[in-house]
DNA sequence: AATGAATGAGGCTTCATTCAT
DNA sequence: GATGAATGAAGCCTCATTCAT
């Protein structure tokens, strides 16, 4: 009789309740969104809440794994179509970037609350940092292995990159009107391949930006 | 004859006041900090907290726009010691960590809990950055009007700069037993240098960290 | 197979709740009355007082917009059952003196708190105090209109009416050991009627009260 | 060499003190008071208050007799000028309205406050309308023995007087943009006279107003 | 599975009063 | 006499979590 199996329903709402909390997370920040807040826009009750989660934090810390794997997962196909060193770490870049600029709120979860959730969840930033710089370090260590670029220290080189990449990204988000992010792209391009010590020659000329785009000067 | 000048005491109470604030922030971050708390460190009373400072962010404010001041006088003393553009910004480099490397709890203040702080805050946030990454973007502007490295986009760049510091800076402050934050020094001198295409020549032979010796591998 | 509606045990407790608000604010004023007494009060905690109603002031304004619904109701009533202009307005003022009488704490909550809670149920107050004596208006422009009682300022002799019970009932109400409030019923009608212009034939004799009965002396 | 005795200078301040505290409690009520606003308007210090008072409820008693006493005297004054028992009470009538006419304030410190206050003046409220009503209540008991009205309850007929009078100030100090208050005499008089039985002849016509030029019908 | 109601610890702020200087 | 600083008891409100239905 049932068109749908059991607990496919269950799994559903399970589904809106991250939804909406993904979404509140993301506009509010994790202490200034309750948990009443996300049953409510989950259209179902606070009990119905607790149903499907144990803790507010365990909500959160799913969504944190799962966004973050949808984005690993995003870079690791978009570098496995290139082959050559440096240009798979161009698509990682490219992909990155390009994912926040079509998902503000992803970016504002992963990048701005995760010390605004307390100290709780300070480890859980680590991870995420981690397993971000990591997989940067990864393509770099590739690359060094290529001879594509100098020896260097990748693990600081990576942090550096991800540090770059995290500001720009939490600066845009915090801009009152910014331009396109991937606006800021062949600049930023441009300053992480030579920092990671790729010749001049490869990186080629960087394409003058209409300037001020992505930061408009504010008259204040 | 009185050995302290009137209202000396009070000041100093109010020093005791921020000391204490500070160093709550700084450990158990803003939402997570109780004006209890404040007043018991500062040995006095919630009511003596509040005839110092009329609200809790109130104190947060001061000690964040403070400390950011203290920070930037210190890198502007040290830039001034040096005359050629490329070493004034190693100078604001080397000023920066080395403060951080030996305060660590500004550090924490500064850098991790800005946003934490919840979403009042957030244009807080974005001035201080702002104003660290504008300051950086002048030691650059300098050193391309100087030629000592190629025209480029400085703000982007200069936003690099910051962010890999801060991320850098925030995995120290993270980290379970990191070693001494100075020894990333060469190696991230070098990232950013490169990055803002400084001749190789110029930056010259990069030691070889004790392996991991920054970031210890944790099991896990 | 329930035996109480849904909800029904919720009313009940909301109901509780205005009970007991309606005791403390009668008893101890608005100021003087914490929420934490009214729960427990109520039999319930602060977070359930919190359930059902906004804000301490949201209680407060319910209970005086029903208590004053509940009272202009019963002079309504009361007064539909005669005809004649003045037995009308009789009618209406036995019924709230007989009212009062057997509520106390009514009278305590509209008369004597209304001010109490503080400059923002000013507008309360008036609205309130506006309401009954328009309703008086009423009757004494019907008795004009009928030729019962000479043209007069219905509108300052209502204030006057209404002012001359609400003194009469706050008198009582402090007095330290009164006597019945319906003893005063014949002496005040008297003054109310001829105040109004009824002649004097209408009002009748006043018997003689038992001298003090109503505000014994004290000794002092 | 003081120009002063000792101890003027002390008064004088006192004085301030109380002036402050009057206004500042007929402006915004007791509660809503607080000693550092009293100190504040006195150009003093809240240690300097509590030199001179207590507490603070002391500064609200004193005010409240002293205000009371002024106005006593100001009835009895006017009271003097008349022999003829009628007329005495219209002066006494005239008088209160003519002061609260003149002094927005202390109308609104005597009839809005009192209760407001809290608990701890209610025995206060009751003795400063207890010794108006007990005035009026004299010129009543004068009038029955000079045999210019007829024998009546004097007690409750002081009563509603007072509240009547107390009410009409009331309204008028809550309205929104009230005519003055001598308008209303006319009418109020007749009302009053009217209610102690004395004879129509002797209250005469009654001049009509402009209509509603004391309580302007707002559009609502 | 879901709901609405209840709980109670904890947070920020106010303010009358006290007191050392 | 006066001052400013300090105290601490309340007060109102929020919210994660639990639970009976």
């Amino acid at each position: 009789m049932a068109r749908t199996d059991p607990g496919e329903q269950s799994r559903r709402r399970r589904e809106r309740i991250l939804d909406a909390a993904f979404h509140a997370f993301s506009t509010r920040g994790y202490r200034d969104t309750a948990v009443d807040d996300i049953a409510g826009a989950a259209e179902t009750s606070k009990g119905g809440v607790y149903f499907h989660f144990p803790t507010k934090d365990a909500i959160f810390r799913e969504l944190m794994s799962t966004t973050a794997d949808k984005l690993v997962a995003k870079v690791e196909r978009a570098v496995a179509l290139e082959t050559e060193p440096v240009a798979r770490a161009e698509a990682a870049l490219k992909a990155v970037l390009g994912t926040f600029a079509g998902h503000r709120t992803m970016a504002r979860l992963l990048f701005l609350d995760t010390v605004g959730a307390g100290r709780v969840f300070q480890q859980e930033t680590n991870n995420l940092h981690d397993r971000f710089s990591r997989l940067i370090q990864g393509y770099l260590d590739d690359a060094v292995t290529a001879a594509a670029i100098p020896p260097l220290d990748t693990r600081i080189t990576s942090i550096a990159w991800f540090g770059a990449l995290n500001e720009l990204v939490a600066r845009w988000l915090l801009a009152d009107q910014p331009g396109p992010l991937e606006d800021a792209y062949p600049a930023l391009r441009a300053v992480l391949l030579r920092s990671a010590g790729v010749p001049e020659t490869r990186i080629g000329a960087v394409p003058d930006p209409a300037a001020g785009s992505l930061f408009p000067e504010q008259p204040r």
